[in-house]
DNA sequence: TTGTGTGGTTGCATTATAAAACCATAGGCC
DNA sequence: GGCCTATGGTTTTATAATGCAACCACACAA
């Protein structure tokens, strides 16, 4: 008998409400951990990368990126739910369904070039980075993404601060 | 005698080899993969976060984010091991460790910039972000990150393609 | 009607994550 | 020094997520 050392929850009966789950962000103040909330895993990123550069099919997916169909499946399935891809009826005659981005979607450009951009400047082994990031129009690499200020400044980290955001002011009604 | 827990490898003779593993991206050519290898996991750039806006001590990140120690411990040891954080021996005279950002954690920046402004222009519930990032010597909102062809015209994603990087061309030894 | 490809779902093993207990030092206090 | 507490983790245990393979449903073709 061991000396079951702990007591746990002795809620030995009643709702069992101890669940663990992967702690969501969904609530939090956050814009950062909103957007993870959302494409913060590790498939989700890669899926919409590959839905920008012109796959819709589930198939085009699962073989591009090589990963279990199930997974796939699931995260297609909660990137709808997000709003960041759509199903479409057909498109090329069959009666299957594809996945496409929605503006939400697109809308996550800037942050994969930013993370390409991170990978290029940083990476132990560049030389293994296959692709580069043009211009389509002369064929040139794109410069590195610029923040600036209202005024045009170009800005650092340094350069910024937090600030909160002001309340909504709601009218009295 | 414990019933020993778990048969955990019952690697009981053959070759056992079918190990599921979380899939590494990490000798992929795509430098988003390559990215998401360092840093696309839940915490890891909250993590950042946090030690952009100041925070240093374990401490401090565990009571900002509020996760499980043992998670955090594993994240600053992935961190450090990515060269992203380092440990510095102490700083307020204390002989504990910190976590500083190294350079190349400081250039996730833009990464970070790049989710925050996603957020705030799709995310469902807007009114719910606390925080703006400002222009600190101003005090203005920042304009959203902007992607330039090497002559400066501006681009968006429909204006730019991937291209193979070409070879290293090696000198002949 | 059988066959085949696409687009999934289900079952099971393994891994990651979470929460809480535990532990090892460091420093302060007496 | 001996005791106390805070800090910074590690260990233990439980649950959720992931990965693979097998299975299944339907569309379409022969």
């Amino acid at each position: 008998m061991q000396p079951h050392k702990r007591v746990m929850g002795s809620r030995a009966n009643a709702k069992d409400e101890a669940m663990v789950k992967r702690t969501s962000f969904e609530g939090d103040s956050c814009p950062v951990a909103r957007a993870l909330e959302a494409i913060g895993d590790w498939w989700s990123l890669l899926i919409i990368r590959e839905a920008l550069s012109g796959q819709r099919r589930f198939g085009e997916f699962q073989s591009k990126l090589g990963m279990a169909k199930n997974i796939l499946a699931a995260r297609l399935r909660a990137l709808v739910d997000h709003g960041i891809l759509a199903t479409a009826p057909a498109s090329d005659g069959s009666a299957y369904q594809e996945y496409v981005l929605t503006p939400k979607g697109r809308g996550t450009f800037p942050i994969l070039v930013a993370l390409r951009q991170w990978s290029e400047e940083f990476d132990n082994h560049p030389e293994e980075i296959a692709t580069i990031l043009v211009d389509r129009k002369k064929g040139r690499p794109v410069r590195k993404l610029e923040l600036r200020a209202d005024d045009g400044r170009l800005l650092t980290q340094a350069d910024t601060t937090l600030k909160l955001r002001p309340a909504p002011r709601r009218r009295s009604a």
